[in-house]
RNA sequence: GGAGAGGUGGCUGAGUGGUCGAAAGCGCUCCCCUGCUAAGGGAGUAAGGGUUAAAAGCCCUUCGAGGGUUCGAAUCCCUCCCUCUCCGCCA
C-alpha cells in the first residue's frame, strides 16, 4: 500500500510514477472519496466528541445525585444521528481502502522503462552456455530416458502441471533443496525457518497477493478460510505483521523451503511442455526485514546469494532488472537471474529478488522503533527465491546431459546423492 | 472430539457500567545523588487516525475480532477466532 498522506499531497507525483506501469490512476474518483471522507470524518469525530461530553456529564451528575433525566432527553437525537453518520464512513472508508489496496508500488528511479519482459535490462552475466557437440535434448526427453520423469503418472493422481520424479532424479530434487538452504544458512547468515503451506487472508492481503490477484490462489474447501501459499514469501514476511522490531534485531533473514501452488490462471498454453510451469513446485525463498536505509544494499546483496548458487552449480545464467511494465504490483524493483537452458537454448527465469519497500510493511503494520526518532516507523521487507529447485532441477538435467542421455550430477550436489556422479540410463 | 481456564500497553499483571488509555511491577529513556562498582531518589514512557503546508494544540478510535444493550462498555449479552490445561484420538 502506498502512504495515503503521499496521495493527499503529492498525487500527481504518484500518478505519474504509476503511470510508468502502465497503470492509470483514477484521480477524479480519488478525488471525490478523498473530499467526501475528510467531510465525514471531521463531522463524524465531532458528534462522538460530543456525545462523550454530554455522558461525562450525566456520569457526574448522577454522582452528585441530581436528576439526570433533563440531560438524557437533550442527548437523546444525538445517538441516532451519530449512527448514521458512521455507518456512511464506514462504508467511504471501505471503498477508499479498497481503491488504495489496489494500487501498485512506486517504482525506484532506476528502473527502466517498458511495456513488456522484451525490455527488460540484463545486467550481468556470468558463465557461457556449454557447447554439445550432439543435438540436446530436453528436460523431457532427458527424464523419460533415465524413466525417473513422469507426467503420465502425475496426470492420472492430479492432472495437467503436475509431475512425478523417482529414484535419482528424485534425490537429485532433493539434494538440490538441501544444498540450497545449506548455503544460505551457513555461509549468507539466513535463519531457517518452517512455516504453514497454509494461510488466511489477512496474510495474503499483507504481502499482496490479495484483494487484486486472488485468481492466481488455490483457495482450501472447509469452515476456514485457507489458502495454499503461492510462495513462502507470504508465511515468511508475514512474521512480522503488526509489531514493532527492535533496532538492534535487525536485519531479520530468513530462508525457508517450501512447496509453492500456483493456479497459473492465465497461462494457458504457456510452458505446457515438462516442468517449467506446474502447479505446485518446489523452493527455497530468502526474505530480508530491514531498516529502510539499507534496503537498496539489502536487495543487492540477496540477489547476490542467489547468484552463488547458481554460480556453485555451474549453471550459466544472466542477470535481469525488469522494466516498469514488468515489475510485479508489490515491488519497488526486481531483478531476475535467469538460468540458460539449453534444450531450448534461452534464458529462463529461475528467480526473482524483490525489493518491496515500505509497500508490504505498510498492509502489515511491521515497524521498528527507529532510535533516531523514538517512533515506530515502517519497515522495509524483500523477498528472492534462492532459487526456485524445480527449474534449477531442469538446468542441471539440460545443462549436465551427455550424449548418451546420462546426466553428470554437479560437483557441489555429490556429497547430498551418496557420492554418485552419474545417472545413467536404465539397462536394456 | 469431550471438559475447563483465559485473551488488557514492550513484558508481567490489576481492574465487573461513569475523567480507565487503563493501578502496580519489570524493562526502557532522561535527570539527581554517590570519588569506581553496587545501591538509591525523581520524572517520563501504548498504538493508529483526523485536523494542519508542517508542528504544537485539540479531537476520534483501540483492552483478541465482530455484533448487541446503554446517555455512557475493558467491565453486561450474543457469535466467532486464538492460546493454555486435562481426557480421548492421531502422524
Amino acid at each position: 500500500m502506498l502512504d495515503p498522506k503521499l496521495l493527499r499531497t503529492g498525487l500527481e507525483q504518484v500518478v505519474q510514477n504509476l503511470a510508468r506501469r502502465g497503470f492509470v490512476l483514477d484521480s477524479g474518483r480519488y478525488g471525490r472519496l478523498e473530499n467526501d471522507r475528510k467531510a465525514l470524518q471531521v463531522k463524524v469525530e465531532q458528534l462522538r466528541s460530543e456525545r462523550n461530553d454530554r455522558s461525562r456529564m450525566i456520569g457526574k451528575a448522577k454522582a452528585s445525585g441530581k436528576d439526570i433525566q433533563p440531560l438524557l432527553d437533550e442527548v437523546q437525537s444525538l445517538g441516532d444521528n451519530l449512527k448514521l453518520r458512521a455507518a456512511e464512513l464506514e462504508q467511504l472508508q471501505a471503498e477508499l481502502d479498497g481503491f488504495l489496496l489496489g494500487l501498485p508500488n512506486l517504482l525506484d528511479e532506476s528502473v527502466p522503462q517498458g511495456n513488456s519482459e522484451e525490455d527488460n535490462q540484463e545486467v550481468r552475466s556470468w558463465g557461457t552456455p556449454p557447447v554439445f557437440d550432439f543435438p540436446a535434448l530436453d528436460h523431457v526427453d532427458l527424464g523419460a530416458g533415465i524413466g525417473e520423469l513422469d507426467f503420465e503418472a502425475a496426470a492420472l493422481v492430479a492432472g495437467a502441471r503436475f509431475s512425478v520424479m523417482r529414484g535419482s532424479l528424485a534425490r537429485l530434487h532433493r539434494a538440490l533443496i538441501q544444498f540450497m538452504l545449506n548455503e544460505h544458512v551457513e555461509q549468507h547468515g539466513y535463519e531457517e525457518i518452517y512455516v504453514p503451506y497454509l494461510v488466511n487472508a489477512a496474510a495474503l492481503e499483507g504481502t499482496g497477493q490479495l484483494p487484486k490477484f486472488g485468481d492466481d490462489l488455490f483457495a482450501v474447501k472447509g469452515d476456514q478460510e485457507f489458502y495454499l501459499i503461492p510462495t513462502a514469501e507470504v508465511p515468511v514476511t508475514n512474521q512480522v505483521r503488526d509489531s514493532i522490531q527492535s533496532p538492534e534485531d535487525l536485519p531479520l533473514k530468513f530462508a525457508a523451503h517450501t512447496p509453492c501452488f500456483r493456479s497459473e490462471a492465465g497461462s494457458y498454453g504457456k510452458d505446457t511442455r515438462g516442468m517449467i510451469r506446474q502447479h505446485q513446485f518446489e523452493k527455497v525463498e530468502l526474505v530480508q526485514i530491514v531498516r529502510p536505509e539499507d534496503s537498496a544494499a539489502a536487495h543487492e546483496e540477496l540477489t547476490d546469494h542467489a547468484e552463488r548458487i547458481l554460480q556453485k552449480l555451474k549453471l550459466a545464467y544472466r542477470v535481469v532488472v525488469l522494466c516498469s511494465g514488468d515489475t510485479g504490483a508489490g515491488a519497488a524493483k526486481t531483478y531476475d537471474l535467469e538460468v540458460w537452458l539449453p534444450g531450448q537454448e534461452k534464458y529462463r527465469e529461475i528467480s526473482s529478488c524483490s525489493n518491496c519497500r515500505d509497500f508490504q510493511a505498510r498492509r502489515m503494520g511491521a515497524r521498528w522503533r527507529n532510535p533516531a526518532t523514538g517512533k515506530p516507523e515502517l519497515l522495509h521487507t524483500l523477498n528472492g527465491s534462492g532459487v526456485a529447485a524445480g527449474r534449477a532441477l531442469v538446468a542441471v538435467m539440460e545443462n549436465y546431459q551427455q550424449q548418451d542421455g546420462s546426466i553428470r550430477i554437479p560437483e557441489v550436489l555429490q556429497p547430498y546423492m551418496n557420492g554418485l556422479e552419474v545417472i545413467s540410463l536404465p539397462k536394456g
